[in-house]
DNA sequence: ATTTCTGCAAAATTTTTGCAAGAGG
DNA sequence: CCTCTTGCAAAAATTTTGCAGAAAT
């Protein structure tokens, strides 16, 4: 396991997350659909993956008979919007999501493509914030995107 | 003037600018056109601005007759392999796109969807580079990218 | 019962590409 | 002259949207 890996869920933690998603989904009037539960439970599963909307979507249309594309899309973008979801804009031209875990920074290989979670930046985001916070800005989301080698192609 | 507006650069940086660029792409056999001269230009007059594709097609259609959106996306892509332009992915949907000079953050503003540098942020960046390193990996390229409220917007 | 969500198809957006004509070294 | 670049149009790729039927609360 490589450093930067990220630590996988067990099927607790997993169940767990999606309890708490059911209830902030309930508390805002969203209702709790299979399409959300099982994009969700998806990202979960595969958190240090970052997969794009078309990937979640390849994965899930033979568990959910009829999936469409663009349920996925509205999906993340409405756990984007409560806050479960992230979404890493990149240079490929097609955006990633995660679950809104811990603050990190993402790496892409400039060969492989692969997203690599860079765990450990938190005192670094933190000086940024105060910064933007010190020149009048309000900060909300601060990412981290590094584009370079990875330890397989370098 | 706000404390992250880039500095402006006089027209003789511009034009020394100008000469390195050509003398780079002519050590890399890339010819230098009209288009790609006053594409570069534009980035330079305007490097705070983040201009998409889009945007510096509808400013430059008028200096250069017939001028494509095509040939601004050929030009940026290949300013960006010669290292002399950044491309931003962003939130948007679009890319946006700067000369590639000391190395900085962005603040976009989540509502009125303006790009500011965040200067002053390389210790982090080098914190970060670090990190990577140790873990195996070669970093080339690191964006910080963060995204809230601007001070107009506040 | 009411509101929200989904699937489908179609549209909108952004970016890339093939090719013939044109410009640069 | 030879090569690289441009413009045009067409295509590709990603994401969004309208609407009727289906599902959730």
């Amino acid at each position: 396991m490589y450093p930067l890996d990220y630590k996988t869920l067990d099927d607790n933690e997993i169940e767990k997350l999606i309890k708490k998603m059911i209830e902030i989904s309930r508390n805002k009037g969203i209702k709790v659909t299979t399409q959300r539960i099982l994009v969700f439970k998806e990202l979960l599963k595969h958190t240090k993956e970052h997969p794009s909307a078309e990937e979640l979507y390849e994965r899930l249309k033979y568990k959910i008979y009829g999936l469409s594309l663009s349920t996925v899309y509205r999906t993340l973008t409405t756990f984007e919007k409560l806050g479960l979801v992230r979404r890493i804009p990149t240079s490929d031209g097609k955006a990633h999501f995660e679950i809104a875990n811990k603050p990190h920074g993402h790496f892409i290989c400039q060969n492989c493509g692969k997203v690599f979670d860079i765990d450990d930046i938190e005192p670094s985001l933190d000086s940024i914030k105060i910064l933007l916070e010190e020149k009048g800005f309000r900060p909300q989301i601060c990412n981290v995107i590094c584009y370079g080698f990875c330890h397989k192609c370098n």
